[in-house]
DNA sequence: TTCTATAATGACAAATTGTCATATAAGCGA
DNA sequence: TCGCTTATATGACAATTTGTCATTATAGAA
């Protein structure tokens, strides 16, 4: 997190960093990412960096967060509107969120984001999501879903499903930039098909009977 | 892949370097290790290195497949030995597989593989999962599968399931190192039930009825 | 004005990467 | 054995990068 004094500057001078950011995260995985890259984009001097955050990854979150803070969707809200139905809510979510990460502004942000997300910050990207919009996190997500539904009691259990959908839900994303590396044109209509079948996957099983 | 200057040094010296690499990529993940460190272990010099491998990835892939081909264990067999039961397979190799994987002697290499898993990189492990042992890679492993019992029809979507199998898959095993860099005491027994518990749920369905 | 806590700054040491000119060695035909 | 060609080996080097730290500057309170 960045320090109280990143947040006492000017509101200007946090936006110049927030904007070196996107561009140098845009430009490459964070692990690639130039902390010099940084400062001369934001003309902060190099030891100014240090006193707001403690390295490149304590920025590259706070952007993330950042980012997601002005995403207008949630999971939560999803899983609200679809009565607790987890499902239902991946689709919803999905779709929506399919055009923006591939079409919107920040679509090169995203794409670094998704090829290189790991298991590690995977979970720190995951719980973001659940975290939207002034909710308490996990606990406001597990009372919203319907277990009834579910062939799933504990807390343990829903968390082992959600990051398996959560996966699938990178997966997807995943693939739809490989294809297109690879010259293949894949539409964002067809991207939303193929999360779809997998949720109907895990919803209803492979097996036949 | 190493050049062919590579291959034409003399065992020792090949093994040097692949000493050198199984001890850097296991003190740290591949966008951390660190070439220097490798010359230095391996003691050779370092442009030398450059001659053999274009970068530390090369090194870390050709080290990867190299440890994959002295594991007697393949994703290909189990299914063989499942009759073509993708899911039963995917049961069985886990359960050879997580034990070494946790307790083997590359534990550390492992745990920096699977904890720093991308879907870019995932891609490569998981074809040379699936192509070992001499045999062709994706054509054989589709040949051996009975997709009478599955919902499935075409290779496409086989490559979406197995995709969102080898994600549980590396789920648990992320989950697992997550748990215990938390203090929990997780056995491979207990492991091994919440992979079985994923796959289940992909195979039946988590939905009731 | 003086003191004090907070913030800004950029020079610096340490490390790393990939390249390249130069030195070795190896193979081979005469 | 002598050249000659091709393949290897080697380590110095420039270019970057990172995190630190001693030094300045600023602002607010007494």
């Amino acid at each position: 997190m960045p320090t109280s004094t990143f947040f006492n500057l000017s509101q200007a001078k946090q936006q110049r960093l927030l904007a070196a950011a996107q561009q140098e995260f845009s430009r490459v995985p964070l692990a690639e990412a130039s902390i010099s890259k940084i400062v001369a984009a934001a003309d902060i001097p190099r030891g100014s960096f240090y006193q707001y955050f403690t390295d490149k990854a304590d920025l590259y979150y706070y952007y993330s967060e950042y980012l997601h803070k002005q995403d207008r969707h949630s999971l939560l809200s999803s899983l609200q509107a679809a009565d607790g139905d987890l499902f239902a809510a991946f689709r919803d979510y999905f779709s929506q969120l399919a055009d923006e990460i591939i079409n919107g502004p920040n679509a090169a942000f995203y794409r670094n984001m998704f090829l290189n997300m790991t298991y590690k910050n995977g979970r720190r990207v995951t719980s973001a999501t659940q975290k939207n919009h002034g909710h308490h996190g996990h606990k406001d997500f597990y009372a919203a879903v319907d277990f009834s539904r579910l062939k799933i009691s504990t807390h343990h259990e829903l968390g082992m499903l959600m990051h398996i959908l959560m996966s699938a839900l990178f997966q997807s994303l995943g693939s739809y930039y490989i294809r297109q590396q690879q010259g293949e044109q894949v539409t964002v209509a067809q991207l939303n098909q193929e999360f779809q079948q997998a949720v109907d996957w895990i919803e209803h099983g492979v097996a036949i009977n």
